[in-house]
DNA sequence: ACCCCTTGTGATTTTATTATAACACAAGAT
DNA sequence: ATCTTGTGTTATAATAAAATCACAAGGGGT
């Protein structure tokens, strides 16, 4: 679910440096000393920003980028590089960079441009996420997995593993489920409940190992 | 058809120069001295991108980015300022800044940056190709393309499938689709939805082997 | 004015979901 | 041990939702 950003530098401690960051900040990092090999990693991989020096031996950074591009590669790119002359700039920006940052940099702004950058293009796979235990529940997309395997779960299923979430240790009523995930209006009996619990139980833990879903004898049901 | 970019900066002859050179790069510029009447213009205008001085008299800019936000205003900033510390550069981004830039600045960087900025946040909106798997929409000719064979979508159905594809991995109510395809003033029934996408569907996929949109019951349509 | 295209809605069919009933089983209570 | 009660299970019926079809009301364009 981290993003994963590739960082191309030809000075080995610079970008162990930037490795260590990245990968203190939680996200997977790919490092590479030169273009090489880059080009079919990109497209193999899911990278999710690439993080480029443009003073590298051989190609240009920016030479690399534009060749991406036109390739159809729209990986986003945060240039890294000691030129700050105008013109070096601009040629940065028109070959499809992202941002831009000068060395000597500031390895904290690197890291909040990564953030900013990556906020922009991921748009909202990330965000909305409920979980419990190995299980994540995308409020958006409504998808559902276990441990990376995606489970299909129908309306009521999810509105009700929800529910069951959002008041983990709590023992919830058949009564106050009815209420909450069902509707106010209609009245339902309670058995009602037991069957959607137990389908849903079905369906999140089919061998019935994981017990996430206690039934509280007489009162009702709960996680914890 | 050229944006508008709102500059927000005290000192008058900085504000000057930077207008100048935006009208010069050929966008539309309104200047202020202050955040004084800068609410409702956002409101009401379209402002394509705020160019924002944290150092202000009175209100921290970054101050009132954070209120704009949480009014759901969501322009893109970028932070203008002398401020270098770290601790600024962080509260600029948390608070919902896209881009940073320190004074004593280079006005081409600025434009440059400004440029980049743009160009990510208005490819969707105007100029440029969308993609989705090997669907292709040209939003400037409107042309729909699969695979190279052209496809003739109607209005409506274009503005559909610009929505779905925008919102990729999330699943859109009815509800919404309404709102945003069909505009708010009318009233129109579910229904009518399931219709629309079902007329996209047979132009996009008449074979029904490619699922480009899948129908989540109780929920809405999605693109995955 | 005419025709054609678009599109909203009604009607109908098809499908998926889910409420309920009926039964089985386990744990306490008597 | 037997009865009672609550819950798990399964099957079936009811229902809600979506797909499909058909038609008619606008809206442009010629």
């Amino acid at each position: 679910m981290n993003a994963t950003i590739a960082v191309v530098e030809d000075e080995e401690d610079i970008l162990e440096l930037i490795e260590y960051h990245l990968e203190k900040e939680g996200y997977e990092s790919i490092g590479f000393l030169s273009t090489k090999n880059l080009s079919s990693v990109l497209e193999e991989e899911k990278i999710d920003l690439l993080i480029m020096d443009r003073n590298l031996p051989g190609t240009e950074g920016s030479e690399f980028v534009a060749a991406l591009r036109a390739k159809g590669i729209n990986t986003p790119v945060i240039y890294l590089t000691a030129k700050n002359k105008e013109s070096d700039i601009e040629e940065g920006f028109v070959s499809g960079g992202d941002d831009y940052i000068t060395k000597p940099f500031n390895i904290k702004e690197l890291m909040l441009r990564i953030k900013a950058l990556l906020k922009r293009t991921q748009t909202n796979t990330t965000e909305g996420c409920l979980r419990y235990r190995d299980i994540t529940l995308n409020l958006g997309s409504r998808e559902v997995h276990i441990e990376e395997t995606p489970i299909d779960l129908t309306k009521l299923e999810f509105d009700l593993l929800c529910t069951l979430i959002n008041n983990q240790n709590i023992v919830l009523s058949r009564e106050y489920l009815l209420d909450h995930v069902w509707g106010t209006d209609e009245i339902f009996q309670d058995r009602t409940v037991n069957v959607a619990i137990n389908r849903l139980k079905e369906k999140i833990d089919p061998d019935k190992s994981k017990e996430y879903i206690k039934t509280v004898r007489g009162v009702g049901y709960t996680l914890c």
